[in-house]
Order: C-alpha cells, then sequence, then structure tokens
DNA sequence: TGTCCACCGGAAGAATAGGCCG
DNA sequence: CGGCCTATTCTTCCGGTGGACA
C-alpha cells in the first residue's frame, strides 16, 4: 500500500517533495514483503495452533455434510490467532462447498466495534445482503424486528449462516443494558428455521464471561469450547522468524532486535499480534533512519510510538462530551468529581455545548475509567464527604496533540 | 458519640430520534 | 400526515456511605 502511494506521488515530479520521496525511495529498503507483517494476513501455515485448528475444524464438520454444527465458543487472550484460525477454518470449508448447491455464507462482527445491540445486528444483516436503508435501518426498528429480517432472508434463500461474533464478551454488555434477550434467540433461531440454518461462533478474550451469561443461553452457546493457549516466548520467537523471512530482505533484522521483540510482547500477553505489529513499525523506524540493519533501539522506539498511536486514536474515537471531560479532567484544578464537573462545565461554557449533568458525568468518568485512560479511586473525607478523585494515566501531551484535530476543541488548546 | 459532608450509583422515566402503518 | 412503536441517551430523584470533626 504505501509503496504504492509513493510511487504515485513521485511519478507527477518536479516539487521539492518528490524529490525528498526519489531519495527516499533509492535509499535501500529493508523490507521485501511489508504486507506479511501485518497479523491478520493470513499465510497458509498459522504455526503453534495445530491443536486448535484441528479443533476448530472438528467441530465445523457437519457444515461439510450438509447439517448444522454445534454451536462454538473459541477462548483465548488477544493475539493467539483465535478469529485467524476460525476464519481460516470456515474459508477452506467455503471452498470445498462451493460448487455442490450447499453455500456457506460467513458473517463476521466484532462486537467491540459497535456500541449499541442494535448496530451489531445492522452489521450482520449488512453481510446478508440487506444492504439498502429501505430493507435494514439503521435506526427506527425494535430489535427483533430486525432480527426477524435478518431471519426471514436466511430461510427465503435457504443459507446455511455461520455468525461470528468476534469480542462476544462485550455483546454481554450490550445486552445487559438493554434487557433484550438476543442472545437466547441467536442461540435456537434454528428452531424457527425451516429452510437454512445458523451457526454461532463467539470469540471471547474474556474467560470469566461465561459467568455473567444466562444458563439457558450457555448451554446451546457452548456446546463445543476451544480453548487457545498464550505463545510462549519461544514460540513467538519462531512465529517472527519465520514472518521475516518472507517480510525482509536476508539479514536486515539482528538477532538481538528479534529477541527483545519477542521477549516484549510474549513474556507478559503472548501476544503474538503485538509482536508483528512491533517488528513492523522497527522495520519502518530503522528504514526511515536509514540504518541498515534493524536493531533494538528500534524495536524500544517503536514500543514507544506503538503506545502513543494507541492512545491517540483511542482519544480521537470518543464523541465530543467525552472529549471535554478529558480535557476538563485536565484543566480541572483538584481531581475530584466536583472539581472536574466544574471544569467541564467551564469548558462547555467556552465552547458553546449544552453542559450534561454530574450524574451522567460521573458515568462516564466510569466508563472513561473503564478503558484505562484514567484511573478513579473513591476516598472518604469524613466531614467532606465521599467522592472520587481521578487521574490520567496518559501524557497530557498526547491528549493535545489527538484533540487537535477536533474543530470544536480548537478554541481550547 | 453522633453529625454531616459531597458525592456515589441504582432506578425510573423523560427526551429524542428514528421507523412503521393506515 | 398523525398516531404509535422502539432503542438509546440523558435527567431527575434519592437512599446510602465512612470517617473527620464537634
Amino acid at each position: 500500500m504505501d509503496r504504492e502511494e509513493t510511487m504515485v506521488c513521485a511519478s507527477m515530479t518536479k516539487d521539492p517533495i518528490d524529490k525528498l520521496l526519489d531519495d527516499a525511495q533509492s535509499g535501500k529498503s529493508l523490507f521485501k514483503n511489508r504486507e506479511v507483517l501485518h497479523f491478520t494476513f493470513i499465510p497458509d501455515i498459522i504455526l503453534h495452533r495445530e491443536d486448535e485448528q484441528k479443533k476448530v475444524t472438528q467441530s465445523l464438520l457437519p457444515l461439510l455434510k450438509k447439517s448444522r454444527p454445534s454451536n462454538l465458543l473459541v477462548y483465548g487472550k488477544p493475539g493467539t490467532g483465535k478469529t485467524l484460525v476460525v476464519k481460516k477454518v470456515l474459508g477452506k470449508i467455503q471452498e470445498r462447498v462451493k460448487d455442490n448447491s450447499f453455500p456457506i455464507q460467513l458473517l463476521y462482527a466484532n462486537a467491540k466495534e459497535e456500541t449499541t445491540l442494535y448496530g451489531l445486528l445492522v452489521k450482520l444483516g449488512r453481510q446478508l445482503g440487506l444492504t439498502s436503508q429501505k430493507e435494514l435501518p439503521s435506526t427506527g426498528l425494535s430489535i427483533s424486528e430486525v432480527f426477524n429480517r435478518i431471519i426471514s432472508v436466511i430461510e427465503k434463500n435457504g443459507l446455511n449462516t455461520v455468525f461470528v461474533i468476534d469480542e462476544i464478551d462485550y455483546l454481554v454488555e450490550l445486552v445487559s443494558k438493554s434487557g433484550k434477550d438476543v442472545f437466547y434467540s441467536l442461540t435456537r433461531a434454528n428452531e424457527r428455521l425451516k429452510k437454512g440454518t445458523l451457526t454461532l461462533i463467539g470469540i471471547s478474550n474474556d474467560l470469566t464471561f461465561k459467568e455473567r451469561l444466562d444458563p439457558r443461553v450457555l448451554s446451546s452457546l457452548s456446546e463445543e469450547e476451544v480453548i487457545f493457549t498464550n505463545y510462549t516466548v519461544g514460540q513467538i520467537n519462531e512465529i517472527l522468524e519465520e514472518r521475516i523471512k518472507v517480510a525482509f530482505i536476508p539479514d536486515t533484522v539482528d538477532q538481538a532486535a528479534l529477541n527483545l521483540c519477542s521477549a516484549m510482547s510474549g513474556q507478559e500477553h503472548g501476544d503474538a499480534r503485538r509482536a508483528i505489529d512491533l517488528l513492523r513499525v522497527a522495520g519502518e523506524i530503522a528504514e526511515r533512519e536509514q540504518s541498515d540493519t534493524v536493531k533494538e533501539a528500534h524495536i524500544r522506539k517503536a514500543a514507544l510510538k506503538m503506545e502513543e498511536d494507541k492512545e491517540t486514536t483511542a482519544l480521537n474515537s470518543y464523541p465530543l462530551h467525552e472529549k471535554l471531560l478529558i480535557l476538563g479532567v485536565m484543566k480541572a484544578s483538584g481531581n475530584t468529581t466536583g472539581e472536574i464537573y466544574q471544569s467541564y462545565k467551564n469548558l462547555c461554557k467556552i465552547t458553546r455545548q449544552k453542559e450534561l449533568t454530574q450524574r451522567r458525568i460521573t458515568q462516564m468518568l466510569s466508563e472513561i475509567e473503564m478503558t484505562g485512560l484514567i484511573t478513579g479511586k473513591i476516598i472518604h473525607q469524613g466531614m467532606h464527604g465521599r467522592t472520587k478523585k481521578f487521574n490520567l494515566t496518559l501524557n497530557a501531551d498526547i491528549v493535545k496533540k489527538a484533540f487537535k484535530e477536533d474543530l470544536a476543541l480548537e478554541d481550547l488548546l
């Protein structure tokens, strides 16, 4: 991608920018194939996941025989290849079944990316061909109506659908907020279908989320379970080596850098995604610095950069009032809820926004606290009442940098 | 020992924004 | 269009809290 874009620009010549670009291009590249360093790039071999692949495949075998497999629950920490394996297996099954008049429709949604239950269902519906606003409006219908429409498409076309819901633990949150029992309908949808089938594959990072689930739902959702273990540092090392072979020009990654990279992401979480991303970013940094090889220092820099980027995107994805509130936390004279609320009200006045009530603000603070951008702690001050004190966990400069682009906040920075 | 601060956080329902249907 | 539906966000209301201070 990057490379293509630069080429397009460079072909237009004359500009001083192009000069720079030309120079950069003629400088040596460390990469052979950068694509491979995206975790989601699926190579044919997914290392060290043989058991899991086998289990997932086994539980989905009925699809080949035109019958409905059990619903499936997949557990594992982030970066353990859960989604990759599921997608790979389903892809292969789809491939085999393509010509025997038994099409499999694959639907994928990530519950974390949707703020509402409705949004999640719509996302799934869209993949079933309910694309137009008319067929499936993005708001306004009742949940059960959306559900009925999805079911009726499946029925009408006699589809065999596989719903893959990533981070399904998050869906429990969404459901519990609105009280509707969509989960139940989903897991039991087959009883309503005369033609076509519906198989649910839930992917979860949180091993404890079962406890929060309605037992009726649980029994039908986790007919089969596959647990993905964390990668060990050694395994991550091998995975990286494998990708390095394809992605980099030979001998451009120092052994020390490789070791550091697998250690940094492996020890704590066993997270291969992070390891691969880290390596890619480090490679890019090294290249920009015109270094011949990727060194330990580049890995460290990359780790910093990734941390910052993560925070920046998290900050930017907040709605306006949450942003104002975060700024409020930054600018407040103290860090108790009352002081933060005052500060927030002030910012509202400046930006001419209607201020929300303190109740709502405390709720927002708790929500932001969940994501880890701020930390809160309840303290009792005797006569001076009870309050919760909040602290920003990130650097104020990063917040400023992140919010700079938001026009509504321009005056505040 | 009792008071009382300053806010917590649950519950309920109003407000808003959209779609249906006659 | 008007009446009625739902989902989601926000407000209103309020009982509850733990310890410093009188």
